[in-house]
DNA sequence: AATCCACAGGAAGCCCGGGAAC
DNA sequence: GTTCCCGGGCTTCCTGTGGATT
């Protein structure tokens, strides 16, 4: 490398490593991190301990459902029981249980679910082809050939059951029938506490033996898990005194949620550092909460197929063009004339009421079904952010370059 | 009270790409 | 090669509906 090309990396560097420390170890204060001591879930341990330490002595145990919001804790809950479980299998000389995490939100169909199962006991299976009954009887037969405990944690189990019913739950439930010598225990984890409703009764009553609720964490309860993360990851004078107090009342907003507290924190360290700064102050929160919030948009908008990114131009348009409510006729009309313009088959109106209600999911526009009495029901669909951004990543887009003149309101 | 608008949203089925098994 | 299966995106056809207007 030439002195002239290292030069300015190297001022980089340098002055990086010459700014005051802030951050002293960036992964606890990630939302995947399970920490030696989780504040304010006492009573949730032991409930599942207590559950799962029939395995201990050679028992199956319940299988459990836990229940709550984002970040109120429910996975590091699970993860850090089972880790413990698993270190005192081993201690005591017994045959640890077979553990597999399968979050749902990724791995979200019947079929999936079964091969992750399989290659969780060393089973390869082809990610499609097979018929799912047969992915199954490949999983019972290899799980069967010894005689461990299996835990399963579905996390995330109300996706599963909303995208592809429940069939796979039933399955599951009833698998211990299916074997001779190994034994299965599931723990189910749902942000819904509605999904109950989907479930056939005899998969309810199976899979939720015990349940166990997590209440969301209040400000001070996501006081005490920063204060404790902080003292991890951060320095300790690097923190200003009622920076932890404002993370903590903007996740309380948030439903009471851990990982939203956690992102500020360290985005807002991030930011400090980066600027140089010899604190984090609040000043840094407040930032850190617009970027995570313009960021997570952006980041969904940028990653929509072209058909979503049109619908939602369309929905931008109308908005520009019409003083009245915008509704899904409307956004229909406009949709086509932007798919003449730029030459693409235009989906039909089926379809477009579908992906508007994606788009209502996905947090980008709000859509709500009303009535116009005499001149029907229809949905009013409003934005959901701001429409600089939405302008922005239009004109970003070269396959929009022809449609950019729509957009001179 | 009856009507009727402008859609909502369920059901079924098509087509496609990816891949396995025969 | 052929024949099967799966999932996702999509269309077609359909029945349902809240409330202003008649």
């Amino acid at each position: 490398m030439n002195d002239d090309s290292a030069k300015p990396l190297d001022k980089i560097f340098e002055q990086f490593l010459a700014s005051p420390k802030i951050i002293k170890n960036r992964d606890v204060l990630r939302p995947t991190y399970v920490p030696e001591h989780l504040p304010h879930r006492d009573e949730q341990i032991k409930k599942i301990a207590m559950i799962l330490a029939a395995a201990l002595k050679g028992g199956t145990p319940s299988n459990l459902l836990l229940y709550g919001k984002t970040g109120t804790g429910k996975t590091a809950v699970a993860k850090y029981v089972l880790k413990h479980l698993k270190q005192k299998s081993v201690e005591t000389g017994l045959d640890p249980p077979l553990i597999s995490y399968i979050n749902c939100g990724i791995v979200d169909t019947n079929y999936r679910v079964l091969a992750q199962l399989n290659k969780s006991i060393g089973v390869e299976v082809p990610f499609t082809g097979l018929p799912t009954d047969e992915v199954y009887h490949r999983f019972v037969e290899a799980l069967d050939t010894n005689s461990k405990l299996m835990i399963i944690v579905l996390d995330e189990v109300d996706m599963l059951v909303k995208k592809s019913g429940d069939s796979i739950l039933y399955d599951l439930t009833r698998i211990n029938s299916n074997l001779e010598n190994a034994r299965v225990s599931i723990i189910g984890i749902s942000n819904d506490l509605k999904f109950k409703e989907y479930l056939d009764p005899r998969v309810l009553s199976s899979l939720s033996e015990e349940e166990i609720v997590f209440p969301p964490y209040t400000a001070n309860e996501l006081k005490d898990i920063l204060t404790e993360r902080a003292k991890l990851g951060i320095y300790e004078n690097a923190i200003a005194p009622g920076v932890i107090n404002l993370c903590a009342a903007y996740a309380a907003r948030e439903h009471g949620d851990a990982r939203r507290a956690l992102d500020l924190l360290r985005v807002a360290a991030e930011l400090a550092e980066r600027e140089g700064a010899s604190q984090i102050t609040e000043r840094h929160v407040k930032e850190a909460k617009i970027q995570i919030e313009a960021d997570v948009v952006t980041e969904t908008i940028k990653g929509l197929p072209l058909q979503s990114k049109l619908v939602l131009y369309a929905i931008y348009i109308s908005h520009a063009r019409s003083t009245t409510a915008v509704m899904t006729g409307d956004v229909y009309a406009i949709y086509t004339e932007l798919c003449k313009e730029l030459h693409i088959e235009p989906l039909t109106q089926r379809r477009i009421s579908d992906l508007i209600n994606e788009l209502d999911m996905l947090g980008i526009v709000n859509a709500r079904v009303i009535s116009k009495g005499r001149y029907g029901r229809s949905k009013r669909i409003k934005l959901a952010v701001s429409r600089k951004l939405i302008r922005n990543l239009l004109e970003d887009d070269p396959r929009f370059q022809k449609i950019s003149k729509f957009l001179s309101d």
